[in-house]
DNA sequence: TATAATAACAGTAACGATTATCGTTCTTAA
DNA sequence: TTAAGAACGATAATCGTTACTGTTATTATA
């Protein structure tokens, strides 16, 4: 679960996750992190991903479009989707947690958190 | 995009999903027609799934579980995931349209909706 | 009711994203 | 410095889904 041993590609990971406010999915990491290992593995970038966003290092995404994001940015905030260029974009606004109240009325399970997608368009889209 | 001749498959994939209230998968939908068409493919399945989607009779969730789920409910409503059983259950409550307005403010593009999953333990699991 | 056009089908191959395997290399504690 | 094993690169396998192809069923029209 929790890495045990550093290594250089992790750390490329980690470092062009935090300097980036896009999305990106496992592909676009790959090639970007290619571009100083060349011989990095695919299948090493997904265990990277996988590993880190399980301790919380990074944040998964799903947002429907068929392939998996990851955000670097793993303090609590909501995202938006563009219909039209697919882009996905930080939402910063105040935590939604008001909304677990008004699920929980007529529900007889326990409401821990909820995940929020907007849609629309984007500025560049609108 | 429109169906524009009925089939009996199709037929029984509508009626299955309209007598449930689980929101099971394509593989789940497959497997439970089978009993009445043995014979029946399942990219007749998929097929059938995304047309009656995308005209709207039925409805896709993409749960981030790696597999999309259909629902024959269309009324818009909220859904709730089950970090134990997994199960997906529907949430009965007023539509949360007002987030649109906190998510729109330090916004410029133009926010048209908004999924919402809610998270936690279903009354089983509790 | 019979016919003809073609939508929808079953079966299956192909696809894309992701995961697993395996022998090799690198990291790190002793 | 060394040895255990974590992490790697290369690649095969898996899984959900979509595309293709020849056949069957639906339906508008005669």
């Amino acid at each position: 679960m929790i890495p045990q041993k550093r290594s250089k590609q992790r750390d490329a990971i980690i470092n062009y996750l935090h300097s980036t406010k896009s999305h990106p999915t496992a592909e676009v990491v790959y090639n970007t992190i290619k571009e100083d290992f060349p011989n990095i593995s695919l299948g090493t970038v997904y265990r990277n991903l996988n590993q880190l966003s399980e301790c919380g290092t990074i944040q998964k995404l799903d947002m429907g479009d068929g392939q998996v994001h990851f955000d670097g940015e793993i303090k609590p905030h909501n995202h938006f989707i563009c219909r039209n260029c697919n882009c996905v974009l930080d939402l910063e606004m105040p935590a939604i947690d008001h909304v677990n109240v008004l699920a929980s009325s007529d529900f007889d399970g326990e409401i821990e958190g909820n995940v929020i997608y907007f849609y629309g368009k984007c500025a560049n889209c609108k």
